[in-house]
DNA sequence: TCATAATAGTTGCATTTGCAACTAAATCAA
DNA sequence: TTGATTTAGTTGCAAATGCAACTATTATGA
């Protein structure tokens, strides 16, 4: 095994590197979940990021759901267009700003936001199962000051404080 | 779970699913790194990725590149031939076996390896800066088991150990 | 007022991706 | 042998992504 740079001072492992680590746990556990949002739901990961804000808080207009989401609009319009022709969710134009729609779960958006959030959750505490509470806080911590240098200014995701 | 109503109590805030923040920061991370490969050197992910295994050890075959860089074939396959066209790898078709090619450094690949190298590691070392080392290795640590989790039976990255 | 700029959201398109199907070569079993 | 299987790598294609350009509506400012 010939390492043909090895004048160079620090070693560079993709193994350890950490973007690469980032890149390929993103990855598993995205394609993982997304397994069980598409084949018990038929939902996408996108699909599935807007039913879970408006989840959270209803009566988002498109703008705000690409903010809360980090999705960029093109995606959120597709992706809602699609849930407003399968009825999950609904959109009433802004009377004051007819540029505006305040979008919202019908009744069959909210069954299906019931129906997965308790598999989300169960998958996210499966995935924790690994880590004490306090590894798991510590992870947290971790990644949100990593995500302030990855991205300044810009805040990834609000801050989780207790 | 005794009571299955319990999840439905439980909150979901986007902000805080594990899931969720994995792929925004590791988006994020990707993006920034990606975008330096590729402005100041024309180099794809996929390709920085082939560069680097081949950087730590020379003449790996298609399949062992793909095994060590996670990525499938036909990535690998397409990736690879564009830096072959670039004259950034060579191959050369094994005589025992002529199914397989050895795939290497060309004398130009090696200097785009040493540039990027630094940069790269450089760009490792800004995240970084906001953790302690202590918080590093455990940051690694915890992104060990996560890995684990996500994809039992396939060890995502070797276990760094030493 | 009216031209200009800004904002919300959509459409189009080129690139990337992931997967299945394929070719070529080697191995195995009878 | 030789026919079936396995392995290495490539090609093709459908779907997903990301970005730019577009429409429609509202705000601004001379």
């Amino acid at each position: 095994m010939t390492n043909p740079t090895d004048d160079l001072q620090e070693t560079l492992r993709l193994d350890g590197f950490l973007p690469y680590r980032l890149s390929v746990l993103s990855n598993a556990v995205s394609r993982k979940i997304a397994d069980m949002y598409e084949r018990e739901f038929d939902i996408s990961i996108w699909q599935w990021r807007i039913i879970a804000v408006l989840g959270e808080s209803d009566g988002l207009t498109s703008t705000e759901v690409a903010n809360r989401t980090l999705m960029d609009k093109p995606a959120v319009s597709r992706a809602a267009a699609s849930l407003t022709d399968r009825d999950i969710i609904s959109r009433k134009s802004d009377d004051a700003d007819r540029r505006k729609a305040e979008l919202r779960l019908t009744p069959k958006g909210l069954k299906i936001y019931a129906a997965i959030k308790p598999r989300a959750l169960a998958y996210e505490r499966e995935l924790l199962t690994s880590l004490s509470p306090e590894e798991a806080r510590m992870l947290h911590g971790l990644l949100t000051r990593l995500a302030h240098i990855a991205s300044p200014g810009r805040n990834l995701w609000s801050d989780v404080k207790d």
